[in-house]
DNA sequence: CATGAATGAGGATTCATTCAT
DNA sequence: TATGAATGAATCCTCATTCAT
C-alpha cells in the first residue's frame, strides 16, 4: 500500500502498472493478488487505510479538555498537515470519492459508509459549540462540518501556492467563524 | 466533445474507450483525431470548454447592476446549476484539476491557468463588497472566493443527499457572510 | 483459422498462444479479436467450420445414384480421407466433443446440435439400405450410423499405424456388413 | 488422484489449477509435488492407473470359464460399467490419448504402450473365438477387438442420450457379430 | 513429511492510434 | 474530410512451481 501510495504522488490510476507496484514494494507481482483482489481494491484498501489513519488520529488529539474554538482549530491543523505529509494519499481519496460519485454497486456504499467518519468528527466539535451556545443552530451541525472541511481542502489545494500567513489556519477559522462581513458593516446592520 | 462528457457520468477515464465516444457521437473513431490530438486533450478540451461556458455565462448575470449581497448570491446559484444540470462536466473538471496537481507539463500550465478565471470572477464581487466597506479586507478577496467555491463544491458534492432546505444557497451565503457563531455569543464577545 | 488448425498438428490448446496464430496467420494479434469472441470461439469456429466443410463434401458425393453398399464404402472413404489431409482439424473437433461433454452452456447446445449431422447423413445412408431389405430394421439407423463412424474413428486412430491391407475400408464395411463370426458357424447356427 | 479426477468432470486440464485439486484433497499444495512430478504427471499417473484398474478387473471377471460369446458380452458390460460410473476418468483416457497423438516424447511411449493392454484382452476373448471356429479369421483379432471397443465408446457417448433398450449391450454385441445385413438379404446373397 | 506464502514467467485481452480507401 | 479495419504495445491477472519453515 506504501509503494501504491508514493507512486501516486506522480501519476494517475491507470499510468501505474502493478509491476512498477511490486517492483517499488519489493515484492513479486503475484503477491500483490494475495492480499488485494485487483488493481481497484489495492487503490481503495489504500485510500480507505488512510483515511481511518487520518480519523484515528484526529480522535486522540480531539478527545483533550480543550475550549471548544481551540479544538476546532486543532482539528483543522492535524487534517492540513496529515494531508500536506501525504498529498498522494490525499489523491487517493479524491479519486476513490470520484468513483464512489460516478458509479453504483458496494464500493460506492464502503465508501460513502466510510467517508462519512470524518465529517462526523467534526460535527461532533461543532455540536458542542452549538450546545454552549456559541454556534448557530440553524444549520446542522454535519453540514457546517462539511462546509469547514471544504475549505479546509480548498486551503490544501487552490491556495497551496498562496503565502503563509495569507491563509493561517487562525485565518480560516476566524473566516468560518465570523464570516465574511465587515464588523462595522454588521454593526450598521444589526442597529438598524 | 458532448458524447465524452456524457460517458463520463458512469465511467472514469480510463473505462472510457474511443471507439464508446465515436459510436455515441455518431461519428467515425478516426474523426475525433481530425479534430483533437489524442484521447487526453479530448478530455482537456471538453473539460476547458464547459469549463469557459460557465464563465461566460457567469459573466454575463454577473453584469447587471445588482447589490453586492444580492450578486454573490445570484452567482452561486448560477455555478451549482450549472453543475447540477451538467454533473459529468463537473467530474471531467475535478479531473483536469486532480492531473494538473499530480503532473508537470504545459498541459499543468493550461489549465492552472484557465481555472484560475473562475475564483478571478467570484473575487471580483467580493472586491466590490470590499471596497463598499461590506466585506472584511483582511483576508485577500481570492482567498475568500476559494473558501466559498469550496463551500459550493462541499454543497453540490457531499450534501448532496441533504434536504434542500438545510442546504439553501441563501443559507450557505449567510453562513459565509456572517459566520458560525451564535448572534448572542458574538454580542457577548464584543461586549468585553 | 487455418493458421489455428495447422498448429494443432503438434500442440494441445492450451499449449498454442494467439501470437502465434497471429504470426503464423500473418496478422495482428488484435485483428483475431475482431472476427473471434476468444480464444475458445476461435477454436470453435475453426472445428465447426471445417466440420461443416466435410458435411458438405460428404452431401456432394452421396448426392450420386449408386447402389446402398456402394454408397456406404464411398461415404467411409471419403471421411477417411478427409480426416488423414486434415488430422488437426480431426482433433480439434474431438477436443470440441471433449468440451460438449464436460460443460453445460450455449456453447455445448450449439456443438450437440452442429454434431448431430454427419451421423445423420450416414444415417440417411443406411436407411436406404433398410427400405431396400438389405439392412436389419431392429436397430435404429441413426445408431448403427454412430456404431459405424466410431469404427471409422478407430481406423483413423488406434489403427492408424497398421499396415494398409489389414484396415482397408473394405474390409471395415465388411465386418460392420456381415459381422465378426465366421460364415461355416452362422450355417451351423441357423441350421439349428 | 481421486481429487483430480473428480475435478476433470467438469473442467478441461488447463481450467483446473493445482490449488484446487490439493484444496479437494484436503491436502497442501506443495504435498502433490512430493508424489507427482509435476502437472502433467499428475493427469497421466491418474488415467494410468484407473486404466490398470480398469484392465485388472476385466481380467479378473474374464477369468472365468465361461463359452466364448458370454464372454465378449460380460467385457463389454463390465468397461461399460466401469466408465459409466467414472465418466471423468473416460475423458483423462481420451485426453492422455488425445496428448499421445499430438506429441512425441516417452510420455507418448509410455502411454500407447498402457493403452494396448485393453485392446489386448477383447482381442484374447476373441481369438478364443477364432480358435473355437466362430469368430472369422480373415480381419486380426485386435483390429477387430478396436473396433469393438470404438462401438462401445459410441455407446457410451453419441448414445448417451438414447433409451436404453435402444442400445443394449446385448444389441451392440449382435451387430457386432452378425452385422448390419439382414438376414433374409443374406440367406439370398449365399444362395446366388 | 507436509505446508502454503511467495514468485514471476507467460498469455489473454484491450484499446489508442494509424492509414489506405 | 470521414471512415473503421488493422495493429501491437501495454498490462492485468493466473497459476505451476519452489522452498523456508
Amino acid at each position: 500500500m506504501k509503494a501504491a501510495e508514493s507512486l501516486f504522488a506522480t501519476k494517475q490510476f491507470h499510468e501505474i502498472t502493478l509491476d512498477a507496484v511490486a517492483r517499488k514494494a519489493g515484492i513479486g507481482k503475484g503477491t500483490i493478488y494475495l492480499y488485494f483482489a485487483d488493481k481497484d481494491d489495492l487503490f481503495f484498501q489504500t485510500a480507505v487505510s488512510g483515511y481511518d489513519e487520518l480519523c484515528a488520529a484526529l480522535r486522540a488529539c480531539a478527545a483533550g479538555d480543550v475550549p471548544f474554538h481551540e479544538s476546532l482549530l486543532r482539528a483543522c491543523r492535524q487534517i492540513s498537515d496529515f494531508f500536506r505529509d501525504r498529498r498522494p494519499l490525499f489523491r487517493m481519496i479524491m479519486m476513490q470519492y470520484e468513483r464512489a460519485l460516478g458509479r453504483g454497486g458496494s464500493l460506492r456504499e464502503r465508501w460513502i459508509e466510510r467517508r462519512a467518519k470524518l465529517p462526523e468528527l467534526i460535527a461532533g466539535i461543532i455540536r458542542r459549540g452549538v450546545k454552549a451556545g456559541e454556534e448557530r443552530a440553524d444549520i446542522p451541525a454535519h453540514a457546517m462540518a462539511e462546509y469547514l472541511l471544504a475549505m479546509l481542502r480548498a486551503r490544501v489545494t487552490e491556495l497551496e501556492k498562496e503565502p503563509e500567513n495569507m491563509r493561517t489556519h487562525a485565518n480560516m477559522v476566524d473566516l468560518f467563524t465570523n464570516g465574511a462581513m465587515q464588523r462595522e458593516a454588521r454593526k450598521r446592520k444589526t442597529a438598524q
